[in-house]
DNA sequence: AACTTAACGGGATTGGTGTCCCGTTAGTTG
DNA sequence: CAACTAACGGGACACCAATCCCGTTAAGTT
């Protein structure tokens, strides 16, 4: 898809293309919160963006080209992590943030759309893999600090930790479609910092 | 979908209509290994199979309609939890047997296409949901064994263990789209263990 | 073996998605 | 501010999936 290289790298990045991307993205994502990744059509969403048909194909090409555009735009926003002191504490408000994530409206139809998409589509699936490599780079700072400040044992595999705790969640999200809530994310906390304690994330 | 119904407890079930439909399963697994969930359509399942068109439309519906039925015929194929001994070794063999069963082209393109169909059809969500319910119940059978040998602490949550080994391969295989390989599986089962003999599993 | 009817199959029809052509709009350049 | 051209937009068109109609086949019944 040299379209999406076109969308990175436009020609003419002037007012209306920026006008016309941030309105189908808009609509874009108003569709998915009401229809899911497989209702997404681009001429509603042409429609709903106010711009011509034409133009989505042109520069999107499929529902999984604006859903992988979406996804870049998001990986752009940079969530860093918190620290509150203690890797327990920390890893509680990733675990919580994921929660809230998946369980927003809108955001939550964002994410499932990201891995419908990339279940069809190699962009997707590379957009959606630099996406978490990102995100959970950024979570490892969290880990690292824990070792240095001797929570955890020297070795411990930082990204490897942070994955640990929202594969559970994510599991239930796609696999067994079972509610993600508050006690999910604080079992899962629990059980990752035991391993982690246990040495177990020792590469 | 009162079609699915109509599967299951279907009117006339004798051999013809067997045959029919033991010829769809049969061409859809094979047009998912070529083409995938998203690629799979009744025109050409009807015609893989060799049977009408209208058949298929009729009797399932939809891609997803189709998915449903293969997943609840795998559903009802069991898979007894390994007996090894030891719950480290059978929990790696249940490991090994999901990253098996991911990697193989028959099966894994059967298991993401399952995944895939229950994103966009509620039929499908509730298939996949029991298929995965009753795996998770037989293998739990292995970590109450342990638990009754003094493996692991008593109350510790059996199909929670279960489900622990499982989340960090699934969540590679559709979330970060890694490959799920056998260290990563045998990494998955050091680490559930780790956590759930220090009793971060118990209810 | 004759009868009934559930289930199948072929072919026509339709609706909507994706493509193409070409005129128009509006950033950009000098 | 005038010329240039990238990007947009409307409408026509092609194509394929999905549905419908109705005749045919064969499972089950007596």
């Amino acid at each position: 898809m040299e379209q999406l290289s076109r969308v990175a790298g436009t020609v003419r990045p002037g007012g209306r293309t920026a006008r016309v991307r941030a309105a189908v993205l808009q609509a874009t994502q108003d569709e998915l919160v009401e229809h899911g990744f497989h209702g997404l059509t681009m001429d509603q969403v042409a429609a709903a963006a106010g711009v011509g048909k034409t133009t989505v194909y042109r520069r999107w090409g499929s529902p999984a080209g604006l859903v992988t555009d979406l996804m870049t735009e998001l990986a752009d926003q940079s969530s860093p992590h918190a620290d509150t002191g203690s890797i327990e504490g920390d890893l509680r408000a990733n675990a919580l943030a994921v929660c809230e994530a998946v369980n927003d409206g809108r955001l939550g139809a964002t994410f499932q759309a990201m891995i419908a998409a990339a279940t069809c589509d190699e962009q997707a699936a590379n957009a959606l893999r630099a996406f978490y490599r990102r995100r959970v780079e950024e979570w490892a700072g969290a880990v690292e600090l824990a070792v240095e400040r001797g929570e955890l044992p020297k070795g411990t595999d930082a990204m490897e930790v942070i994955r640990a705790v929202s594969a559970p969640l994510y599991y239930r999200l796609v696999v067994t479609r079972e509610p993600v809530t508050p006690e999910v994310a604080e079992r899962s906390v629990q059980r990752t910092l035991a391993a982690a304690r246990a040495g177990a994330f020792i590469a």
